[in-house]
DNA sequence: ACTAAAATATGACCAAGAGTCATATTATGC
DNA sequence: GCATAATATGACTCTTGGTCATATTTTAGT
């Protein structure tokens, strides 16, 4: 037994080396302009040896996506406080994510990968739409559009739900722009954090409960 | 001279008939499953004729989302009215864009292509990046929120252009999250509408003039 | 310790497809 | 009608993702 959990653990370590070997490449850079054979070679493995443990480059960078995700949600969770109301909290995990975006762009840009492009021939599919059935940061933010919708703070002329990814989706296209059109923010003299604090601002008056 | 002008006339009838067969095959099978053989014989040329009228596969792709934005465009100049003020009209572009992703999906995909894929070689990049300089979309809108601020419908507390990139961002990152999250709306029970419906709910609180 | 079987690793190899280029065809202008 | 320029062709190259027969290492039973 103790050798087949060995086993186990010495697979998932491997897996780990080659996604870290992964995102050294892939984020210097770009999936496009990376090869496998660069990956096997920062693995110091062969490349056979890849995709014993991945069934694609793809695959992999879902991988280094899955990361990133848990990586936020984490942020999320201890960005929030029991102590604020759910109001306060959403411009919480609204600032955290901004944080993300600047700490991690990197993966923000893998996030953003997956939002738009056709997989080729997505076999890990599966897990990409069984995805959100788990703990992640959209369920994270629900949570809190929910506690400020219970607690007053939030309006609740609009379901939660529909209300809390209408504004997640909200967010993750600003933070797309902010991290893909510098040259137009620059060119039009704004700052990308003024363009943030609007955001912040519209929904501020928008989402608060006015009774 | 007249027939150097034809000449030019027919070149750009050979691109318009090359990214017209692009489109039927793109559109059919995504950018990544097509090959340019494919997209030869559709367009009735062969391969090495494609590459003297554009530089890459990506650069058609690019020609497509030129042709995206220049339809965007015109809907959103059709869509807006000089006896409303630039409140209403903000909203009448906002249902525009809508109705684009709901008639033009395979358009509005390869917009978001754009915005999340490191170019290989950008060999165009500055048709790309000169490009928010032009008349586009952006700037229809730029100039619907400066109407806005002008006539006293929209809160004038922020700058035009700051305002004008958030709603755009916003906007941007709904429509993106309709279009590609189809299975989590459905899983989390709502609707797309709603969504929708949704933001502009929170856009017509957060930039009323409260004056 | 020895060995057969299982698990893991290797890198030469294959196939697909983007992009090129010497050659061929067609159009132009004298 | 002919020389030159413009346009078109498709066989070819080269890169690269992915495979597979072979080799090495590990495990487990005796």
């Amino acid at each position: 037994m103790g050798i087949s959990e060995r086993k186990e653990r010495e697979k998932e370590q491997r897996k780990n080396d080659i996604i870290d070997a992964a995102e050294k490449i892939f984020f210097k850079k770009g999936l496009n302009n990376s090869t496998m054979d660069e990956v096997a070679k920062e693995a110091e493995l062969s490349k056979g040896t890849l995709y014993l443990y991945f069934k694609s480059k793809e695959e992999i960078y879902f991988e280094i996506k899955l990361r990133a995700i848990n990586i936020l949600n984490r942020m999320f969770k201890e960005s929030i406080s029991e102590y604020k109301t759910g109001f306060e909290n959403c411009f919480e995990i609204g600032k955290t994510y901004v944080a993300f975006l600047n700490n991690y762009s990197n993966y923000f840009k893998v996030m953003v990968y997956f939002e738009s492009t056709d997989c080729k021939i997505c076999d890990f599919k599966d897990k990409c739409e069984n995805f959100f059935k788990e703990d992640n940061p959209l369920n994270s933010f629900i949570q809190i559009i929910n506690q400020g919708m219970a607690d007053g703070s939030i309006r609740n002329d609009i379901p939660a739900n529909v209300l809390a990814q209408s504004l997640w989706a909200q967010t993750n296209g600003i933070l797309q722009y902010i991290s893909t059109k510098q040259k137009i923010i620059e060119f039009t003299g704004v700052q990308a954090k003024d363009i943030i604090n609007s955001q912040f601002e519209i929904i501020k008056k928008g989402i608060k409960n006015e009774n």
